[in-house]
DNA sequence: AGCCGCAATTGACAAACATCAAGGGCCAAG
DNA sequence: CTTGGCCCTTGATGTTTGTCAATTGCGGCT
């Protein structure tokens, strides 16, 4: 494995506190694949075997049941996923797929475990990361039930421009039919929906979105921090 | 505090495998309190001061947003609540209030971070429990997500059912209200969920529930164990 | 027993959301 | 430039779920 990734890998959180030692047994036993788009890396129900950090590209975690398929979230370099599956030894609980191209690092699981039970700096990166990774599910789980799916586009793209660095016009990063899922409805209603954010300055072409006014969006809104800041 | 509770607290997995020493130390500084029915223990975006464990009782966590609320979870003895919270020093995410009279005791967050920070295996402790909280926050959504509000209804009892020990008769343990509000639904469309699971064997009597064809019902509710397992 | 209060139910209706079936726009290959 | 594919959109319609109002039913209290 390149050096520039073993750098990126540890500026991470997760990684930056616990001893040079320790990270290197780690990064002895990865390796790093890089993945064409659309390609299935893991399916839910399957031995967490490794650890995966996502170093470049990004991911789509997604979940099926019954016929029907849903998108839980989107990893965006540099992060981990599936820590939890890894910590307890557990089957993964969501699916993942490459949305582009992507550079993935593997960790396996045994190691990470071992590691984790010596080096205490470690163990407390992981008890931070869990924690919010625990919150922002929870955040996810309010968006979902006290809010409408108008009021859920309109939060994310308040959320999304944020990141985006505030400016009025910015890219959305992937498919509106994701988005769609992502937000839990379907391509049509999202259509709908943003056609209802238009009296609130919301134009979206293609996957670039416009917000002319952000005081009137954030009025229909209502962003509340316990719901919308992912440092909360 | 007496000592029984110093016991039951002990036997948590979150407790059972930290220094005796350093249990105390997070015993003397903790306080046991009991509160009445219905009354508020903590409030969404309130610091997180203490950790919570709930001895005897059960404790509703809620959260609302522009007017609406909702139930996320019941909280039943002996375990403890808000945990994420504490480690982030971060304001809680949820509203608790207890359902029926509850003892409770107060472990404040200070030292909770403190033993965390010497005490590995405290910190493993941590870091299992809240893999676990992780994923049964994932289970959730993807219940929400994935299934209608009828077959939410169906597999819960189907897991109610598992929990009281498989008779084919057991208590609900709450109003169906608070039900209706845990499945993201109204009390309204509960009652005629209910009615809808009517030909699969269900039959409700108050807050009492008789499942009499469990195969009949689990093909309608098709159980899966990455939702519904609460072990895996 | 009778009354009160509250939860649960029921019915009628409205809103939110999904589905199905066409079309339109974009882009890349031929 | 045309063609085909794919996503997005649009319209019509159906299903699911929520709201409102009224009623029933049950348990506690007097």
């Amino acid at each position: 494995m390149p050096d520039f990734i073993h750098e990126d890998i540890r500026k991470l959180h997760l990684f930056d506190a616990m001893a040079q030692e320790h990270f290197q047994t780690l990064m002895r036993g990865a390796f790093v694949q890089t993945f064409p788009p659309q390609i299935d890396l893991i399916t839910e129900g399957d031995p967490s075997d490794f650890l995966h950090v996502l170093v470049s590209g990004s991911v789509d975690l997604f979940s099926a049941w019954n016929g029907r398929e849903t998108s839980m979230a989107t990893v965006r370099p540099v992060s981990t996923f599936i820590l939890a599956a890894t910590i307890r030894e557990q089957p993964y609980l969501m699916s993942a797929r490459t949305l582009e191209k992507s550079r993935i690092a593997l960790i396996p699981s045994v190691e990470v475990r071992a590691i984790f039970d010596t080096d205490s700096d470690f163990a407390r990166a992981i008890v931070t990361e869990l924690a919010l990774c625990y919150r922002s599910v929870i955040k996810a789980q309010k968006d979902l039930k006290l809010r409408t799916s108008s009021e859920r586009l309109a939060n994310y793209l308040l959320r999304a421009q944020a990141r985006a660095g505030g400016q009025p016009e910015f890219e959305l990063g992937f498919e509106k039919r994701r988005l769609a899922s992502v937000l839990g409805m379907t391509p049509e209603h999202l259509s709908r929906a943003f056609k209802g954010l238009h009296p609130h300055g919301v134009a979206a072409t293609g996957t670039r979105v416009r917000i002319a006014d952000r005081t009137s969006l954030e009025r229909f809104a209502q962003p509340n921090p316990l719901i919308d800041d992912p440092k909360a």
